[in-house]
DNA sequence: CATTAATCGGAGGATTTTCTTCCACTTACT
DNA sequence: AGTAAGTGGAAGAAAATCCTCCGATTAATG
């Protein structure tokens, strides 16, 4: 019993089950937070991440431990996708759009700014994911930037608040797939604008959906007239 | 008491002080469904009007009522805009430009999504000020796909759906005037795409918030490091 | 400027939602 | 198989919300 240290300071390693529930949990609680707000119900979380109220209880002490756990895995994701596109992507305008696909899976931009207030974010663990994943974002920026083939007016500020908005689930009964599927879709919408392209047209993925497709639309998921997303 | 007929039955005019509140409960209740969702209070609805509650309730006796005037007034402002953007502007893809920034301001798409599943669509006033907006939205698009300035593979679907991402507030204590100013930014940011156009840069207008302006940010306005928007 | 009918606004009891604790039962690990 | 760790939900307490009612206020008219 030395092993104690460091950010959850936990003697022994949690309970196969527990392990599962806790994660179950921080997912559960990024999304309600994000469709309810930093109010949620803490009921509906735990009924979302299939457990009951008590066990919320016990790995959460109070609604704030939760929304710190919650923070910490987002900022973690998102690090980690910054710092891929930046190892993986053949160039710089790729590693950015191959960023904002992966941010958006995550729910990352969603979850963050519903909790910025309720969470200090200058210390210990949380503190030292946001910087690494700030520092792995703006590096994308940069080198596209540099590379010519982002706008030179484009900012951080930008990108994340696009992000944000992007990653938000539409408002209303849409299914959060359908909602989800066309988020990628208004990603390479971004990227490539609404003009056409001097180069010719560019594929955008997702459904493309008519005025009618979206008033038949509501809960069921879209029958989807064009080709798969992303 | 023989008068009661269509839509809105009123024997007299209202008071001037009565059709004043009437005015601000409609507005307060669309920032405060666009913030909080369908099932807001009705008690910040009224205090956000500046009103008691009871004159909430002697104007709209329930909350059904209340999200039919508020769909109806954004369907009209919709529909207002864009039969104004048809006639007005140059050419098409400015139409469609300008009747973009012209809805953020209403926050139409912000709202009605919301309200979609609580409020019948498909009668009375509403269905008809529906299909006045969607048909003047859809010409619009008509037009600009005709005139080659729109990518053919935007639908109806894709700019309706942007609006609505980019006109609902940002998550959290964001001011709602900062918010709205990076709407307008992120519309011009959606016109040409996050690559530099090859006839050159493009103005963008709203504050570019760079990492440090977006923490420093939070709840006061953003001392906007660039020109005015839109 | 006085009259009056319409309108206003909020106090407060009823109701619903949410929080939080506690403990008998279940399950993973050795 | 034994046992410490973990689970889930019932239930009382607390908070938020709904909605009515009525004394005070105000716009319109002569």
């Amino acid at each position: 019993m030395m092993a104690a240290s460091a950010s959850s300071d936990r003697i022994r390693p949690l309970r196969a089950d527990a392990r599962r529930n806790h994660r179950q949990i921080v997912l559960a609680a990024r999304d309600v937070f994000v469709e309810r707000g930093p109010g949620a119900s803490l009921d509906e979380i735990a009924r979302r991440a299939k457990v009951g109220i008590g066990t919320l209880y016990r790995r959460f002490t109070d609604r704030n431990v939760l929304m710190r756990a919650v923070v910490l895995d987002a900022l973690e994701r998102s690090a980690e996708s910054a710092e891929r596109a930046n190892d993986e992507a053949p160039n710089a305008f790729e590693a950015l759009t191959s960023y904002l696909h992966a941010n958006l899976e995550d729910r990352v931009a969603a979850v963050i700014p519903v909790l910025l207030d309720q969470v200090d974010m200058d210390r210990g663990d949380i503190a030292a994911a946001r910087d690494r994943a700030a520092s792995a974002t703006q590096r994308i920026i940069d080198a596209a930037h540099a590379e010519g083939t982002l706008r030179e007016q484009v900012t951080f500020g930008d990108i994340g608040t696009m992000l944000v908005r992007l990653s938000r689930p539409l408002p209303g009964d849409i299914s959060l797939e359908l909602s989800e599927r066309l988020a990628h879709r208004h990603v390479d919408l971004l990227v490539d604008g609404l003009r056409p392209r001097p180069a010719g047209e560019l594929p955008i993925g997702g459904p493309r959906l008519s005025l009618e497709d979206l008033r038949r639309l509501r809960d069921r998921a879209a029958d989807e007239p064009d080709g798969g997303s992303r």
